[in-house]
DNA sequence: TATCTTCATAGCGATCTGTTATATTGATTG
DNA sequence: CAATCAATATAACAGATCGCTATGAAGATA
């Protein structure tokens, strides 16, 4: 004996309510509708499913067992609409973003905090990768997003750039360093620390290369190589170390007052940080959401580091 | 977003079996009808439920979420069919019977629950009553069958009556009584010991004082009057008393070796013991199972007592 | 008895259901 | 890479069902 869903649920409705006429407003239905569903009902399952001839309309034993089949029906369909609806305005769903460590760990775990705030059904899948990786990802639909490092002449076939914050790389030292006490630190004596190499993979690390061949050095000598910002900052809070870190990586760290950058001015790279996604493959609107919040953080982060360069110098 | 369940359960069949096909064989239903039901759901959600292009068919996380509420109701429909198959059959519903506090306590109880061993999902509300407040009690659909001892001129208007057990009724005492000493009990002497008063509103508190009356005695005394077999048991049990008993109740108790019946035949009242129902009403088919069983159950009643007067003389 | 509310029935157009037949597409294999 | 196979999508169609409005019938209420 196969029954209508639909037929519970109108059931369910009437018995909830007592009477046709509600349980049909209840599914913002006509009166005669779930009248007819219910005659067809008890025709069907041959057995009657109301007490005739009162009011208010009291169900049989067995009306009343499959009007809450039929409750668990309408709950689990009203769930739907309601998952459906959130999903559409970006309140639900999953993102999968995948990005580098150091911009990952610093910034942007902050920001999935925050954006939950506002959407607390919105999964997060975060993964770690560099730009080779993160676009064979989103490629293959791995990952929804792509938070990384660009280079002006990295080609996206197929993908989407949003730049949301210049490259700019600073050394950064424990604030604790002697560095620090000079006014102008010379480039020769940045030779005289040992140095710790960014993640392998990471465009940083050519940056660190040029860098110390810039300043002299005749042989690139690497004391640590950690992979991860944690590492490396727990290195460098312990020992007079030096590494080459984006700006805004150490920038978000100030509050903690372990690390901090050197004043001393080294090149930009020809690279900006930014957001990719593919441009064909239809995007969960909480995707879309996410990315402009992400957009939305750095410029504030942006303004952020333009309104402290006004008014502190680093590292007193 | 009002979504059609019936939908939900179709993707959540086709999620679970990973093919359109073997989805839509889940429901039996053919390949196209699914396919198409896919198709409009997603274009109303607006939002791809099935990541394009790869097979087996995976779901997005919005086409997971959905099933998993699909599931529900598949579940919760799946249970609905059962239920009115089960109901349909006489395997579930609710059988509510009155009846005399006699037969109910020591027969039916019993009969309840050995019903109750093939029929686990039925559920049987018991009451008491004589005639009258049954016969009323039936016509106000307030229980589906009664059993009680009917007179042969009761009238019932619309009840349809079903003799199960012809009226016999004995005189009970404990197992030490004296009397039971004496071969052949003279119904003087029965007078010489106190009586109880089967329950107000019984058809036996007539019997009893048409027997006392036969028996010589100028008036009625009783000693005590329990509204309960329990009871009036349990008070046989302390005391050398008398009283006036169904024998099928008396016969019943023979295995508990607490009472029994005086080798003393005295008048069959014009009455038996009869299942009524409804004529008109439509019946729950395990109120027709129920009453087919308890009649059943009777006649076996009827062959055992046979059997026992063939091979034992009670009292011995 | 008269009135009012509620439920049942009838009729109608639109939609949706399921079916079979067939085209298309992705996967597999030589 | 072509050929083949399996699975999915599309098309076309008949029947069922849905929702509606209008209206009749039946309890409840005064």
């Amino acid at each position: 004996m196969k029954i209508d869903e639909r037929h519970l649920i109108q059931l369910a409705a009437v018995v909830k309510t007592g009477g046709v006429t509600e349980g049909a407003a209840l599914l913002g239905l006509a009166q005669p509708a779930v009248s007819r569903t219910l005659s067809m009902l008890e025709k069907r399952v041959g057995e009657p499913l109301f007490i005739k001839g009162r009011r208010p309309l009291q169900p049989t034993p067995l009306g009343l067992s499959l009007a809450e089949h039929g409750f668990v029906m309408l709950a689990a369909s009203r769930k739907a609409s309601d998952l459906v609806e959130s999903f559409r305005v970006g309140k639900s769903g999953v993102v999968r973003i995948g990005g580098t460590p150091f911009f990952m760990d610093a910034l942007i775990a902050r920001l999935c905090a925050e954006f939950q705030a506002s959407h607390p059904d919105v999964r997060i899948d975060q993964s770690y990768g560099y730009f080779p990786d993160l676009r064979a990802a989103l490629k293959a639909d791995q990952i929804d997003l792509a938070i990384c490092p660009i280079d002006i002449l990295d080609e996206g076939s197929g993908l989407e750039f949003q730049q949301i914050l210049p490259g700019r790389n600073v050394v950064a030292c424990r604030v604790t360093h002697p560095l620090l006490l000079k006014r102008r630190p010379q480039p020769s004596h940045l030779l005289d620390y040992p140095w710790i190499a960014p993640p392998p993979g990471s465009p940083l690390l050519a940056d660190l290369r040029a860098l110390l061949l810039s300043f002299g050095a005749t042989e690139i000598k690497i004391r640590y190589s950690g992979s991860s910002l944690m590492s490396v900052i727990n290195y460098l809070k312990s020992a007079d170390a030096l590494t080459i870190m984006p700006h805004s990586v150490v920038f978000a760290q100030r509050k903690e007052k372990t690390i901090t950058a050197l004043p001393i001015t080294i090149p930009h790279p020809e690279r900006a940080l930014a957001i990719l996604k593919r441009v064909d493959a239809p995007r969960a609107p909480a995707v879309d959401q996410f990315a402009d919040f992400v957009r939305l953080g750095f410029q504030e982060l942006r303004h952020l580091i333009k309104r402290h360069e006004e008014s502190v110098i680093w590292g007193l």
